[in-house]
DNA sequence: TGATTAGATGAAGAAAGCTTCAGGTTAGGA
DNA sequence: TCCTAACCTGAAGCTTTCTTCATCTAATCA
């Protein structure tokens, strides 16, 4: 029996030796790899550990099952679109809502966008390994974000900021996944992106001031720029 | 050699008496059913034939495998909100586009979650089907309905419709997605409706033409408007 | 250098589920 | 009634992948 920790989960072994590290993040790539070569349907874990040069046994010292390996993957391209979100929100702070929703929404289509093929193959695994449940904290801590942005607006917002964040969000899925699984990504990629954009900032600028009426308020259209494409993803919290 | 054509795809063999016509119904019905008990994981062709009342034999004798099988029932879900979608979009044909987001989108998202149990557990089974590939055929034909409906709005669409659409589109989804996956989503509807709504509203009236001046027969709320800020961040798009 | 722990290996055990097919039933026309 | 086609049955073959574990090698430290 091994002394550490031996939760029946995530990460089997925490890496000692530098070898071992340089194993684990190697499997991780290779599963990436081999998901992209032949497919989530064939990606087994032999394939996977052969690919990294290592043995079946290693991988599962690292990995307690194939899920676990596969729940790693997601964590890690989520976290790297979380972390550019982050930080686009972060420099926004006391803009304009025109601003925040330019800046938000590049960011974030061109983080998902790094390595479209990637993602696309992401969307099927997720649904293997309960990718809901990694996806639910991801935009748990991305609207976190947003809402702490909007609360500096320039305008200040009339409604529910955890609402409109969350709207804002599901809008954004929405369009990157539509914009992935279209055949052709890097094609649309730019006009997508500029009408998301209009849209953000429409929905926004409908969402400030200007009045409490409770909705579906006429105002007055939303200076034009960018054009917009896409839309989905959303998150809800009690309000 | 059995005599109807015997293609390699979908029904392996169209019903001819009525019993098979029912078996064909009851194993549809039957997979939701098991989906729904046992998850996508422990989803068997045995289950869904036993449960379907019928043998495992008679299932393959109407769907050539379990991807066919599943493909079917994906087809048939949306099918139902295709339906839905393009009722609504015929019934608002020359309206104002704000009367067209809050009717496209109630009727949408009211048939998403008219058994949101099923359709959350779908979203798993359609990765495992290439129901990418069927989500495409559907956005396809939704996204005609949409665009022939904004074709007639009261305001004059300014952007190409199709765009437009496809954002619409996104947004829904994306939308509808965070609902069904929020837990609760009997909770969050009649908030995230309409905030929907809300946002498919401004974005539509943000591309509509707002110099024309002829009457729009929308005018309450004479509230202030004006205080449209500069701020363009390099985005000046060619149009 | 020797002892000890970390890390690596890969053949083989074990489980499962899909799909088939040879043969039995039922419906309906002649 | 008889016959044929349509329809149904379900045990078992077949394939495939996950995961283990006994054993071996490489570091690390005294």
């Amino acid at each position: 029996m091994p002394a550490h920790a031996q939760l029946f989960w995530e990460p089997r072994k925490s890496p000692v030796q530098a070898r071992s590290a340089a194993s684990v993040d190697a499997i991780i790539e290779a599963t990436i790899q081999v998901l992209l070569k032949v497919g989530k349907e064939r990606l087994t874990t032999t394939r996977v550990a052969e690919r990294a040069g290592v043995s079946v046994g290693t991988l599962y010292q690292y990995f307690p099952n194939k899920s676990a390996l596969l729940r790693a993957v997601l964590r890690r391209h989520f976290d790297q679109v979380l972390a550019a979100v982050e930080q686009a929100c972060r420099e926004q702070h006391g803009h304009t809502v025109e601003q925040m929703a330019t800046a938000l929404i590049s960011a974030f289509l061109e983080a998902k966008m790094r390595e479209p093929q990637t993602s696309v193959a992401l969307y099927s695994v997720s649904a293997d390994v309960d990718g809901a449940k990694i996806v639910k904290q991801m935009v748990a801590r991305s609207n976190q974000a947003i809402v702490a942005m909007l609360a500096t607006a320039r305008e200040p917002l009339t409604k529910d900021p955890q609402l409109v964040a969350s709207l804002l969000q599901s809008a954004m899925s929405g369009t990157s996944r539509q914009l992935l699984e279209s055949g052709d990504p890097e094609k649309h990629f730019a006009t997508l992106r500029d009408e998301l954009i209009c849209l953000a900032t429409a929905y926004l600028q409908a969402r400030v001031a200007h009045d409490s009426g409770p909705r579906s308020e006429r105002r007055e259209t939303p200076r034009r720029r960018g054009k917009t494409r896409r839309v989905s993803l959303g998150m809800t919290k009690k309000s």
